[in-house]
RNA sequence: CGGGGGGUAGCGCAGUCUGGCUAGCGCGCAACGUUCGGGACGUUGAGGUCAUGGGUUCGAGUCCCAUCCUCCCGACCA
């Protein structure tokens, strides 16, 4: 892709309005636009780092057998009352009423929804287990918006539903589940820690979080250094006894053990091998995508930009061509990497060279290739790793023989 | 919802205390020329409801009142 026609526009200043590191650099390297507190639009850099970590989850999700779907985005209030969370949620839910003076919300959370629909389908064990999820935008009127994609009115979230016939069932599923956010967790390329947690207004008898370390963090965890554990709560290390310390801590992720709590509400209920009725026991995961990518951002970046993991870049390789002669090149080096699936972004602009160098570092595409007067001279390019500055100067061949090594292609 | 900052060109800001000529600067943008491997330089130019509404005054970006927006701290937070 070319610089020069992609809607990629960088700010030169720091924008105002951003006091921490992720969503400063989101704004400055033009992933996002603000729209108002808390409310954000997700341009075309910031859009493919949403899909890339969309994809991750979608292909571990759907590695366990979920079904991906797509619930309402509008959710008549009636349901919120069967639950009583109408109450429980209050303002935090975005109401108003239709032309026929209906109340409805926009979904801040989709369990209500869920049951709603999974109800009129399933009335036999022989249906279950089963599991659902989506990754869809949900609304919540926080009372205060803070820290860009951190805490925001409107954000993406992964939400997944498990149906099982009985809590041994739901126990199984809860236990893939864990595991398999811990992998995608990793594969974007994050430092997190699992902790169990309490299950607050979602109800139900267990639940676990995942955390990541950072000062922007809203959760406190307290954490040892004599063992590198993390706890819920203060005390001496329950593990080797030495002084625990406060850590901020972004929730990324929220698995709970529901229960019946819903399918009771609702109605949910199948009959099991015997003939007799039982209420569906439920099982939810959701993953705060947003702010996946705000911990991402605000974990892996320097004084000069962000440093995207590979899995979750923008693009894998930023060219910056620093002689307009050299074009026909760069554009068929580009056409190389292309066909081995790596994304290049070609800094073809007439700028000058500090520039494009600045941007290659506030996108922060993992790396950086150079197209200029050595390679004139030598035809050799100069190859630079965005995280460690580490620099190389390679042919085409040891070139492409480094990227496949890096992405196994 | 409490406390504290802030709102002046696309972005970042000065000017407000102490009211006074045609509202400034830097970046960016447009044009031309010179540059060309780590955010170059010169010349010229376009771009403004000074957040909004009301008030005081001969005169308001500047003073007074109200409202809105926004950032930070706190409360809240599946």
């Amino acid at each position: 892709m070319l610089f020069s026609k992609s809607f990629i526009f960088t700010q030169r200043e720091d924008p105002k309005v951003a006091e921490c590191n992720s969503a400063r650099l989101l704004l400055k390297g033009c992933f996002l636009s603000m729209i108002s507190s808390g409310v954000y639009s997700y341009l075309p850099l910031g859009k493919r780092v949403l899909e890339k970590v969309n994809n991750i989850i979608r292909k571990h999700m759907n590695s366990l057998g979920a079904e991906e779907l797509q619930l309402s985005y509008l959710q008549p209030i009636e349901m919120w009352e069967k639950t009583g969370r109408d109450k429980d949620l209050g303002d935090i839910m975005f109401r108003f009423k239709d032309r026929r003076a209906r109340e409805f919300v926009l979904g801040p959370t989709a369990e209500e929804e869920i049951t709603e629909v999974v109800r009129k389908y399933i009335s036999s064990y022989k249906q279950l287990p089963l599991t659902l999820y989506q990754i869809q935008t949900k609304f919540r009127d926080e009372p205060r918006a803070r820290f860009g994609l951190m805490r925001s009115c409107e954000f993406v979230m992964k939400d997944a539903y498990s149906f099982d016939i009985d809590e041994q069932g739901l126990g199984e599923n809860y236990k893939k589940m864990l595991a398999v956010y811990q992998d995608i967790f990793k594969e974007c390329g994050l430092e997190f820690v699992t902790v169990e947690a309490d299950s607050g207004f979602m109800g139900g008898d267990a639940s676990h979080e995942f955390m990541v370390s950072a000062g922007i963090g809203e959760d406190i965890l307290f954490y040892c250094c004599g063992c590198g554990s993390y706890f819920k709560k203060e005390g001496n290390c329950p593990q080797c006894g030495k002084n625990l310390e406060e850590k901020r801590m972004i929730e990324i992720g929220h698995i709970f053990k529901l229960g019946t709590k819903y399918s009771q509400a609702f109605d949910a209920f199948f009959l099991d091998r015997e003939g007799v009725r039982k209420p569906i026991t439920m099982g939810c995961y959701g993953i705060g995508v947003s702010r996946l990518l705000a911990a991402i951002a605000e974990t892996n970046c320097d004084d000069k930009g962000i440093i995207w993991p590979k899995s979750v870049s923008p693009f894998d390789i930023s060219l910056l061509v620093l002689e307009e002669k050299l074009l026909p090149q760069a554009f068929s080096l580009s056409e190389i990497l292309e066909k081995l699936k790596l994304h290049v972004l070609i800094d073809d602009r007439k700028e000058a060279a500090g520039v494009k160098f600045n941007d290659a570092f506030l996108l922060g595409n993992p790396f950086i290739l150079i197209m200029g007067k050595n390679y004139l001279n030598s035809k050799k390019i100069d190859l630079e790793i965005r995280k460690t500055r580490k620099k190389l100067n390679l042919n085409e061949e040891e070139l492409i023989k480094f990227l496949k090594n890096e992405y196994g292609r």
